[in-house]
DNA sequence: CGTACTAGTCTTTTT
DNA sequence: GACTAGTACG
């Protein structure tokens, strides 16, 4: 049998094994799962004579997808380049721009943001006068969300009660919301999945190209995917019906952006033939964290009966500690790292602290600077969010594609170019009363009698853009960008408030374009359409680095799929973690959400999990007197300690304020700036964290889902000059070898393929 | 037209 | 408590 196959358990393999048909494979946490689907993989290539480019595997993630790929790519060598792995979003897109002109767009559609569709809203409500009090843009749009998730146009869903004026008004909005998007030719990240089904549904023979190209599904994390998600894998794979998802109810957290967990319970009823394996070994924590997860877990009703076993020992207790506010939870967080550390029992970036909502991170952000610590947050805003961002890929989209009105009146006047609300409003009454769009307007502004006058100060912009279009052949983007910096005065115009703002705006700046050099070097003949669409479609996480040697902050939800040997859950409090919002729900599976988003939390631990609370803290302004949250309680009192101590058991050699004084200290000074990142000498700005973010992403190997059973670094049998044989590759030279921490990476110079880089847990060379 | 203040908002958020 | 968007004023 083939080495590929033979490191798996026997579920796994089972699984690996079963390539033809509907197969469930319902991985617990840290049971293995992207092992099984990447071998899975490499065994249908090597053995059973299947084309790479009739495989397709769609992640939710970049990260999750390049993980994939790269674990392939050692695998099976060259040839897993033609694997289509992708994001569900990306896997889209791809589709889109191929084919979405049958769909009455243009192929070079822009992609809007949550922050785009915002402002798209409301300027929909004031044309429909609809009141922005009674519905606000943020609650029209998430409603939008749900229903077109459902895949449910406008007239449908006022079909179902076309009597109620509140749906009568929403539709209204839904429908105008949704000419909006078309004539500035633009897709909302459901309409990424919403147009590629309708395309289907519309054009069998797309569809049938699709089918045949596919002859293979995978789907990852399938507990996330919603109504959309699961037709468009129906569609493509219901003609082969070769389609395996791989997920665990335990962990769908998702439901509140529509992900349906009846997709993976119900799987079964969809394909009866289905054949179902469960994973239920788990590579990663201790006994205890596992007793301690299922503990929680088991007070749901609705999940698939599970139950995780691990042939690791005991390991230590839970601990768990409440405190009396947030400063003392932060600050023993933070010595109980700098302890492990000193001890030599953690590296930094083996710790993790991970929390309900993002507002958490500041304290404990706070004090990490205070004691030296460094760290990096992941998530809060976005980094493609911030203004100057936005405003610069604005004036990228504006010369990409000249339909997208909101990102022409987004610069219009950013620098300050004199033009007032009044000049724009016209404009735009204009631009709507004769079909036109906003940008065109502006070019004809000379002969709109209302605005003739400002024409003047509009004419240099729209000849700057023109300038820019015709030079766009000729310019690589980042001569481009340099070059709108210049000619606008960006920076110089920028308007800050002190010298720390003024930084933390140009170091993302340049952050920017740092990408974009990144970009540029993976893409040689990059186009501005596809730097934007990159950049459209990454999330934060997905440019984590792992490598450095840096505690992780972030929520519970981003922390999904990642693992660290030291886990610590802040702010374990009702009211908090489960939220005021989820308790107070008349509907109990919101609570079983929550459940199961501390089941994730847990699951995250390898070693050893400390669970902390606080008496009391300042949730939006105001201070809340909370109790231990119900999800420690529902542990195993045997599992912990440490229990509710009065007063914290402190490093005694820590020098430092004591913590009473240092608590009544932080709630009343600000020693800081507003933002931490931007005066954390410790924390990497997110810059740093960022930078050659193309290059680092993919090679995260601490962080890595399922590296859970490669710990152990085996020594290897050969070294640097030595002749070694690989399944795929045949014979070559080893030219160089690297620790990468958890796993050599060795470089190999193959007679027939060249070089190659390979993970040696993966590539399984021998020596000749 | 641009600035300065005030009022409202604020779970989570793979894309 | 912090941030942003909207409005009133100069």
């Amino acid at each position: 049998m083939n080495q590929v196959i033979e490191i798996l358990n026997d579920k796994q393999r089972e699984a690996a094994l079963t390539i033809d048909g509907p197969l469930l494979i319902l991985a617990g946490a840290g049971s293995g799962k992207t092992r099984v689907l990447t071998n899975r993989a490499a065994y249908m290539i090597s053995d059973c004579d299947v084309r790479p480019w009739n495989i397709l595997a769609i992640t939710f993630t970049n990260k999750a997808a390049g993980e994939m790929r790269e674990r392939i790519d050692a695998l099976v060598g060259e040839d897993a380049e033609n694997i289509w792995v992708a994001t569900f979003h990306a896997t889209c897109v791809r589709i889109l721009r191929r084919y979405i002109d049958k769909l009455g767009y243009d192929t070079n559609f822009t992609i809007y943001d949550t922050d785009d569709t915002v402002t798209v809203m409301k300027d929909v409500c004031k044309r429909l006068q609809i009141d922005t009090k009674q519905y606000s843009p943020k609650a029209l749009l998430s409603t939008i969300s749900k229903v077109k998730n459902e895949m449910m146009t406008p007239e449908d869903y006022l079909a179902d009660a076309p009597w109620d004026y509140g749906r009568q008004q929403f539709c209204k909005t839904y429908a105008e919301y949704e000419k909006t998007l078309q004539k500035n030719n633009a897709l909302d990240f459901d309409d990424l999945l919403l147009k590629t089904v309708a395309l289907f549904q519309s054009q069998p023979e797309v569809l049938n190209y699709y089918q045949d190209k596919f002859l293979y599904i995978m789907v990852d994390e399938y507990q996330d995917t919603n109504t959309v998600q699961f037709e468009l894998i129906r569609l493509l794979a219901s003609k082969h019906r070769n389609i395996c998802v791989v997920g665990d109810d335990d962990q769908s957290i998702y439901k509140f952006r529509g992900a349906n967990i009846r997709n993976i319970l119900d799987f079964e009823k969809v394909y009866p033939d289905a054949k179902v394996v469960k994973l239920e070994q788990n590579y990663r924590s201790t006994q205890t964290i596992l007793d301690a997860a299922n503990s929680v877990i088991k007070q749901n009703a609705s999940r698939k009966d599970k139950a995780l076993w691990t042939d690791k020992g005991a390991g230590n207790k839970v601990h768990f500690h409440q405190f009396d506010n947030a400063y003392e939870e932060a600050e023993f967080i933070a010595d109980d790292i700098a302890g492990k550390r000193r001890r030599m029992e953690a590296r930094y970036q083996d710790c993790a602290v991970l929390y309900r909502t993002n507002a958490q991170s500041r304290l404990l952000e706070e004090r990490m600077i205070m004691e030296g610590i460094p760290y990096d947050v992941v998530g809060g805003v976005n980094f493609y969010g911030r203004r100057e961002i936005k405003d610069i890929l604005a004036y990228l989209k504006t010369i990409d594609n000249a339909r997208d009105d909101l990102a022409v009146r987004r610069i219009i006047n950013v620098p300050k170019r004199g033009l007032g609300a009044t000049t724009l409003a016209r404009i735009q009454d204009y631009a709507l009363s004769h079909e036109l769009s906003f940008y065109d307007t502006l070019g004809i502004a000379d002969q709109i009698p209302q605005v003739a006058k400002a024409a003047g100060k509009i004419k240099p912009f729209v000849e700057m853009i023109e300038t820019y279009r015709s030079k766009l052949p000729y310019l690589t983007l980042e001569q481009l960008i340099g070059d709108i910096l210049k000619r606008t005065e960006y920076i110089e115009n920028m308007d800050v408030a002190d010298d720390v703002e003024l930084q933390t705006r140009v170091d993302n700046i340049d952050e920017l374009i740092n990408k974009v050099i990144a970009f540029q070097d993976e893409h040689e003949d990059a186009t501005l359409s596809q730097f934007l669409e990159e950049v459209a479609l990454v999330s934060d996480i997905d440019n984590v680095d792992a490598d450095a040697d840096r505690v992780m902050l972030m929520t519970l939800h981003s922390a999904k799929g990642l693992e660290f040997p030291q886990v610590y859950i802040a702010g374990m409090e009702d009211g908090l973690f489960p939220s005021y919002m989820n308790i107070t729900s008349d509907d109990p599976s919101e609570l079983e959400e929550e459940r199961r988003l501390c089941y994730v939390g847990i699951t995250r631990a390898k070693d050893d999990l400390t669970i902390t609370c606080a008496r009391s803290r300042m949730i939006r302004g105001e201070t809340q007197y909370n109790a231990v949250s119900r999800f420690v309680k529902e542990i195993d009192p045997a599992l912990l300690d440490g229990s509710v101590p009065k007063t914290r058991v402190r490093e005694t050699d820590i020098p430092g304020p004591s913590m009473s004084t240092y608590g009544r200290e932080m709630a009343k000074s600000k020693p800081y700036a507003s933002s931490p990142a931007a005066r954390n000498a410790y924390a990497k700005p997110y810059i740093a964290t960022a930078a050659g973010a193309g290059k680092t992403t993919a090679k995260s190997n601490v962080l890595t889902k399922g590296t859970d059973i490669l710990d152990q670094k085996a020594p290897l049998d050969y070294g640097v000059g030595d002749t070694v044989r690989h399944i795929k590759f045949g014979t070559g030279v080893v030219e160089q070898i690297n620790d990468g921490g958890r796993d050599y990476e060795v470089s190999v110079n193959f007679e027939k393929y060249g070089m190659k880089k390979m993970f040696a847990s993966f590539a399984k060379l021998q020596k000749v």
